[in-house]
DNA sequence: CAGTTACCATACGCATGAGTATTGAGTGCT
DNA sequence: AGCACTCAATACTCATGCGTATGGTAACTG
């Protein structure tokens, strides 16, 4: 019966200040350091963003990371619990990340299009949100979806009616602006049409900008 | 050795001119009549509908049309065949479906206008949509759904130039609009935003066509 | 320098679901 | 009636992938 393990949880790593330093040195082996949950997160968030929630897999995390299941089951209880954690990981990174943006611009009449602007041009904080689009099956990711879309289109109304937007007419467009960014994400990005060209594209965001913003 | 039998394949109806006639009766039993390969292939797209592509399975199709996979096993080769046949009666569907709308309207000036308020009401054709975007990992989907929002968006680039827009500003209009399209699909119907009610869907609805169709 | 803790390996159990093999029953044709 | 063809039931095999049990080892701690 050896010593009484306890089970463990996503909740219950308390201390824990110690932060892994990955030195990233000239190796591309992985490192052969102890991980932690944050690890795990971390790379199941990489699955994610590359293969889709569906394509979350214990071992094959684990062969990635250079370890086996033994290492997975001590650090979370189930492979829910591994989702959950990384995608309140991911949401709370999130926030940082869209409020740091906000600060960024100052004259509310310029925030939009820059916004429009800086948004199309970095497309890799977009490939997590496009691959959780695709499984909003799955229970424990519709609520996350949900918090992180209507923040996002809370935030584009109150940007509509700095804009000079009456509030009925700011929210339906930001519903508008919104469903559109998360209608190219699906038709450009994980779909592939037509592989629109890097000129093309900029036309496109500036007629975005033109139509939906108003002069 | 029994005697010798053909392998079936997706390919391999030929004649098979005899419609099966569905009489649907007072009884929501499941009829107990033989099935053919066209039963699989509509009860496939129902269970895409209802639970997406994932969900696709030839025991639980067969439980749900009352046999056994022994059934199956005859009418297809394999799995991904009853998907590929699946996806081509939808998309051959869906074209004849499209014509008819086009056909519809006679007005240039009206057809964009009326086109959005029609496909606003009827949301049942749009749930196999809805769920083959979420599918999008699927190699077999991807190519649909390539040509199928690639045919869409070109006609409303037409209907955009038909409408007065130079043809640059008409394909990047067509881009925009059917994004919005795709992304609502997502917000609201596979995600349930905060279940918008009937009026404020009427006005985000004209919103839509104040903002994207050219006066 | 023991002993505990934290992390990992190995080897299982077990459920699900695809695909196969074989048998059997209904239906039409002659 | 008899035969072939069509459709379906039963009973398997096999691979995958989650979760468990338990023993092992490095690192920290007193």
């Amino acid at each position: 019966m050896a010593v009484n393990r306890r089970t463990p949880s996503t909740a219950c790593r308390p201390p824990s200040p110690k932060r892994y330093h990955a030195p990233m040195n000239a190796s591309s082996k992985p490192e052969r350091t102890r991980l932690s949950a944050e690890n795990w997160e971390d790379a199941a968030l990489d699955v994610i963003a590359e293969q889709g929630v569906g394509a979350l897999a214990v071992e094959a995390l684990a062969r990635r990371l250079g370890v086996t299941k033994g290492s997975f089951y001590w650090h979370f209880r189930t492979r829910e619990a591994l989702l959950q954690a990384a995608l309140e990981r991911w949401e709370h990174y999130g926030e940082r990340e869209v409020i740091a943006q906000i600060e960024a611009i100052a004259d509310p009449r310029e925030r939009l299009p820059e916004l429009f602007r800086r948004v199309a041009h970095e497309l890799q904080p977009h490939r997590v949100y496009a691959a959780l689009l695709k499984a909003l099956d799955h229970p424990l990711v519709v609520p996350v979806m949900a918090r992180v879309s209507q923040r996002r289109t809370e935030f584009l109304a109150t940007a509509f009616r700095e804009a000079g937007l009456p509030p009925a007419q700011a929210l339906n467009r930001a519903r508008l602006t919104y469903a559109a960014y998360v209608g190219f994400l699906q038709l450009n990005f994980t779909l592939g049409l037509p592989r629109i060209s890097h000129e093309d594209f900029d036309a496109y965001v500036e007629h975005m900008i033109a139509t939906l913003i108003p002069a």
